[in-house]
DNA sequence: CAGTGGTCTAGACCACGCT
DNA sequence: GCGTGGTCTAGACCACTGT
């Protein structure tokens, strides 16, 4: 990003987190900000904002800004991270299997979920993730090719978000999330090491690009006890 | 609030929920809604921001602000919300049962959790949540005493969050929440119809004041087949 | 009282979409 | 070229916290 806020954001984020400024301690005030980065007050607040959107910092009125503890709310896991971002940031040892690959008509269910046309087709890929030498989790990903065309095996195994993203580079916006707990399919006991568990949690995602166009629908099955989501969440999101 | 920009967003998103402003329909734009609310451009900016960060609308540079599907996006299940208001706005029938309530010294794990002196008490009460006639949740909520005095059965019954924010005038502002999957235990299986059920989906919620202060540790169990979680996410929350 | 964050303004320039 | 949203500014007034 080449914003000013953003960058300022960023700045101040990094800083936090390497303890520049630690838990407890009031940042400089928002005047001093405004002149330490030779900017606007307003443009200083759209910063700390982010920041107190994703949880680094409260404001309290006539103090300050105070950081908060990155221990106690932290969590690289909420928002839309793909697993690959996640694995990387998590430093696992993870193993991502193709179950398969293939282009097709989408199912009609799909079709009325996705709002595709007749004439669409669909990549169908299924990813299995490996933790630690267990099979953990198991992606079924179901991609509009006419919004992301050339998708190969080869992407699947890195990040169909960063082929996204820095190859076609288009934007991913927003998604919708959804977190039930069902019991496994056939499926899910041949692809996922499932001994002796009797559920799985499966979160479905429904992905936007910034034109507010439906590119993908993800169903990411979890072994229940590898599974963990954390949230922060403000009651007034102002 | 008496905030414009928040009566702002609450205007439009009364016109949009009750189809005022139906979906894939755009907005005014800013100049004109500037106009029509006789204020400044920022301002009805930052209502817009709220609306975009709801999952209301989508922004499409040099068009508008689109309206989105809020069947397909939305969900009174996000945030900071207490389960009496979530059982409303969903019209179920629903029960709550106080299974203990007591007033204690916390234990040494809940001492150091939620950074308790060695003189604080808390109050411990189990809630259990009927819906259509079964005990579907087990609520276990910690509150520090001295921020939450006079706490009584009837309030307990009824909603905490509401004596809180409307009788003694305090201000939830934010809250982390931990979601994961766990066998039942004796207590679970005592105080849930958890018949065929081998887990439970445990969401832990640290709750805090404006001022960042923790006032309350909120465990909740639920049997997996009535768990549902709905979160609308933007990637990057500018 | 001085300093902090919270709100609001009026105006500027830019990047983008459309026609 | 015109209208849209995106960014940024400089300044104002208010409510709150501390001394």
């Amino acid at each position: 990003m080449l914003n000013k806020y953003y960058m300022i954001f960023e700045e101040l984020e990094a800083a936090i987190r390497n303890g520049k400024y630690p838990p407890e301690t009031i940042l400089p005030s928002e005047n001093e900000l405004a002149e330490q980065y030779n900017t606007s007050r307003e443009t200083i607040r759209k910063a700390l904002n982010i920041l107190s959107q994703k949880g680094y910092i409260q404001k309290l009125r006539g103090k300050g800004s105070l950081v908060l503890d990155l221990e106690k709310l932290q969590f690289p896991i909420s928002g839309l991270v793909s697993f690959k971002e996640l694995a990387n940031k998590m430093g696992h040892s993870s193993v991502t299997i193709i179950e398969s690959f293939s282009n097709k008509k989408p199912s009609s269910l799909l079709q009325k979920e996705m709002q595709l046309r007749k004439e669409d087709t669909i990549w169908e890929v299924f990813r299995v993730r490996e933790i630690n030498q267990e099979r953990i989790i198991l992606d079924k990903d179901y991609i509009v090719e006419k919004y992301v065309p050339g998708l190969t095996k080869e992407i699947c195994r890195n990040s169909i978000f960063d082929y996204i993203e820095n190859e076609l580079n288009l934007k991913i916006s927003f998604a919708k999330k959804e977190f039930t707990v069902e019991e496994p399919t056939e499926e899910d006991y041949n692809l996922l090491d499932l001994e002796g568990f009797h559920s799985i949690v499966v979160v479905k995602n429904y992905i936007y690009f910034e034109n507010a166009t439906l590119f993908q629908f993800t169903e990411s099955r979890h072994r229940p006890d590898k599974f963990r989501f954390v949230d922060f969440a403000r009651r007034n999101e102002a």
